[in-house]
DNA sequence: CATCCGTGGGG
DNA sequence: TCCCCAAGGAT
């Protein structure tokens, strides 16, 4: 038996095989229930980044909560953070919803199959774009995500770097020349299938493999070296001292939390306030953590600063966590609220002319910040190491 | 082209 | 424990 075919015979082969594999095989997902673009579209963005057993609860949530593009254009930002609390990459979220308007407003709410129209859309980028037309519309797109790159990269033995944007364009010319004729939806997701099941990134199951025997990476022995990709950077280290800040009077037995701007990182997000403990120009490779009553004071400084009145309390508890690019060390202390604290110094007001509003003893706080109590964390949508660090506190009170 | 943007599971 | 990394996109 012949292993090595030329290139035609072996995409063909390719093809059909991994089709047949992936009609008897395929795993029983809930956007895989319907044929609605709608869902389609959703799972897609909730899947960049993510894996399929971690979507799964929050998108039968989801189109529960917004069935339609017009409950989701028409809905409360904060609801749709909400909804997508825990899952991360929350701007994944927000460009939804900004979507979700762009097809109410120019498309009369139906989702476009166009390739203009459906790349225009705000998170579609060329894998969800080719995602979209391909699963939900059976137009014959390329889809290349991780997996894709993975088993192209093993089957045709292309050693080229695939955080590279020139490979992804060249995988979207082959995977172009092996979709078979009227199967795109199929075949895309049957490439997809295979890496998320089969051609995992360690340890490739090649026994179970449809396509092993004309495997260009598995015959050479390359399958474990494949696919080439540069190492990531590590996440850089930040420390922050944060706090739980204890309402008095009609406040009493609530924590203060605020709102984060509407860029950047964890954007819309609430959280615990927070600060650097390292100085603006500070060396963090040799910073020193300070002692707990110097930190707390600290804290109690800086948010005064931020003319939010306090006065330093106790240390609460210890926390890391760590997200693609930032790791946090945090140290968690409470303070108390103490409106006849100054809330700023003089000479620092000019600073902070463009603060949001602040909140004062007795008086509605500002949208920003909320005084909140155990109960009413489901009303907002938090990351989850302040999620993590709200429970922990509240249980123990 | 490089950096920013979360989280949880598996080896 | 640590490191990798998963159906990527925006800037």
């Amino acid at each position: 038996m012949k292993q090595v075919m030329d290139p035609l015979q072996q995409q063909r082969y390719f093809s059909q095989e991994l089709l047949d594999w992936y009609v008897v095989i395929k795993r029983d997902l809930p956007w895989r229930r319907h044929s609605n673009p709608y869902f389609i579209w959703i799972s897609e963005i909730m899947l960049q980044q993510t894996r399929v057993d971690t979507v799964i609860p929050y998108f039968n949530r989801f189109i529960e909560k917004f069935p339609t593009v017009e409950a989701l254009a028409d809905a409360p930002e904060d609801e749709v953070l909400k909804c997508w609390e825990g899952l991360g990459y929350y701007s994944r979220a927000r460009n939804l919803q900004y979507a979700a308007r762009q097809i109410r407003d120019q498309y009369g709410g139906i989702m476009p199959s166009g390739k203009e129209e459906v790349a225009s859309l705000k998170g579609v980028g060329p894998y969800t774009a080719g995602a979209i037309r391909s699963i939900a519309f059976n137009v014959p797109a390329p889809a290349v995500d991780g997996n894709v790159m993975r088993v192209l990269s093993r089957y045709f033995l292309i050693e080229e770097d695939i955080m590279k944007t020139g490979t992804r364009k060249l995988m979207e010319e082959l995977v172009l020349q092996l979709i078979p004729e009227g199967r795109a939806s199929d075949f895309n997701q049957g490439l997809m299938e295979l890496g998320a099941l089969v051609c995992t990134p360690k340890s490739p199951k090649c026994l179970t493999c449809p396509v092993m025997v004309h495997c260009r990476g598995r015959i050479e022995g390359m399958e474990d070296k494949l696919p080439v990709k540069a190492k990531a950077k590590p996440p850089r280290q930040e420390y922050r001292l944060t706090a739980i800040i204890e309402g008095s009077g009609v406040e009493s037995g609530k924590v203060l939390i605020r709102k984060r701007p509407s860029t950047g990182l964890l954007a819309g997000m609430w959280e615990l306030p927070h600060i650097s403990e390292v100085p603006p120009d500070g060396d963090a490779a040799r910073h020193v953590m300070l002692p707990d009553a110097a930190a707390a004071k600290k804290l109690a400084e800086e948010l005064g600063r931020e003319r939010l009145p306090v006065v330093p309390g106790e240390h609460v508890m210890a926390a890391e966590h760590t997200f693609s690019h930032i790791h946090w060390n945090m140290r968690v202390y409470t303070c108390s609220w103490s409106p006849a604290v100054p809330a700023m110094a003089a000479e620092s007001a000019a600073a902070y002319d463009a603060s949001p509003s602040i909140p004062e003893a007795g008086s509605s706080p500002g949208p920003l910040y909320q005084w909140i109590t155990a109960d009413d964390m489901e009303r907002y949508a938090f990351p989850n190491v302040f999620l993590r660090i709200l429970n922990a506190y509240f249980a123990n009170i």
